[in-house]
DNA sequence: TCGTTGACTGACGCGACAGTCAGTCTTATG
DNA sequence: CATAAGACTGACTGTCGCGTCAGTCAACGA
């Protein structure tokens, strides 16, 4: 067996750990034994494979990052009003669920940027990067005709902030589903700001069911 | 001298300097020798003025939030329309200001929040405050038939929402103007989604020179 | 069989930091 | 003047966590 896999393999662990550490123990107390707990490795391991503890959250980061965009640039979804629907709810966070840990995973890590420089260039690509997203839906929309003539940089930036203001006030305050109402605010605002009749008009069809914003 | 009023202004110098020194190092890094430093007392005074380190942070979290919640909630704007422009106005962020670093030290404060239950009820009790001032607003101008019938609570949340979310974008990324943008993006939708016909034609007054909000 | 290489560990050093304690200085009071 | 009380300090203690280093163990190749 090459040792090449196994390398890869316990790095890939540690990064599995770090993610479990991270979201028990929270970015200001995480130390390096408790990753090696969650490996089940010793503390020694860690920097066997990363120099520093800075070194292994900046890959942690990396890979973090790559996974979350790659997921919100990709989609198999033709319709622009489908496709905003689509972004959007993907930052809905049911409380409870495990995904509020990823998301306090992301935003421990936002706030090291404050004083680390490595930090705010990765998330500073990956921000812009998410609102470059919003901002092709909404030219696509555009030019398809089902919404207005806005800003799309400017829009899409004024609706990607919004829903992580959600997420932050969610994960921070334990505010409930913060993040449903957001969607929903976002959404009901839309329909006066950004679609056009014929992008109303996509509301009536088989594709917005009942359930899905029930409360407009 | 009263001895008393010795102990009140050292205080308060210390609080002064748990600021300041918030500023510079950052919550995850400040120490208590930061503070002392900040202050030029001894490290030793500040256990003296307060057991431990957690119980002056929480002394420091109760008087920034009375005094942003006091600015917040008192206004002698009387119209609806400007009150809501002074408000969301309240949330910009001159990039190089040193309201940054206020913004900054709050924010650092927020995450600690999520591990910290006595932070995170007031911080959420500071947080619901914002939104129902904003949620007066509304309801007043709905009242007086420049706001649509919408719901104030709901509308409130998502408005003070989306502008928390900016300052956190340009504080943590250092996003430039990115508040500015966001007070734009809010005013230019709320246009189209919360004023009447009357409450445009508030913008057309004198309250909303050229200069203010000009890019729309 | 022996040497090399990579994965991994235990033990140690070292600095940083919160909290304690004994004691000083100043001011007020009888 | 003596005593007490409050404000304040320097030195000390204990803990915690990062990074290092010497060394073990297993696999692989000559």
């Amino acid at each position: 067996m090459g040792t090449g896999d196994n390398t890869t393999d316990t790095q890939e662990e540690i990064m599995r750990a770090t993610y479990r550490a991270l979201c028990e123990h929270g970015f200001a107390n995480l130390t390096m034994q408790d990753i090696a707990d969650e490996s089940g490795k010793s503390r020694t391991l860690l920097h066997y494979h990363y120099d520093t503890k800075n070194d292994l959250l900046e890959a942690y980061l990396d890979r973090m990052i790559g996974w979350i965009g790659d997921r919100l640039a990709t989609s198999e979804t033709e319709h622009p009003v489908d496709r905003l629907a689509e972004f959007i709810d993907f930052f809905v966070i049911h409380p409870e669920d495990e995904s509020q840990s990823l998301a306090l995973a992301i935003l421990e890590l936002r706030l090291q940027a404050i004083h680390n420089e490595t930090f705010r260039e990765k998330l500073t690509a990956h921000y812009e990067g998410n609102v470059d997203t919003v901002a092709e839906i909404i030219a696509d929309g555009i030019e398809a005709g089902v919404f207005r003539p806005v800003d799309p940089a400017a829009t899409g930036e004024g609706i990607y902030t919004a829903l992580i203001g959600a997420r932050t006030y969610q994960i921070t305050l334990k505010a409930g589903p913060a993040t449903e109402r957001m969607t929903r605010f976002l959404w009901q605002t839309a329909q006066h700001f950004l679609f056009t009749d014929a992008g109303n008009a996509r509301l009536e069809t088989d594709a917005y069911p009942a359930e899905r914003f029930s409360s407009f």
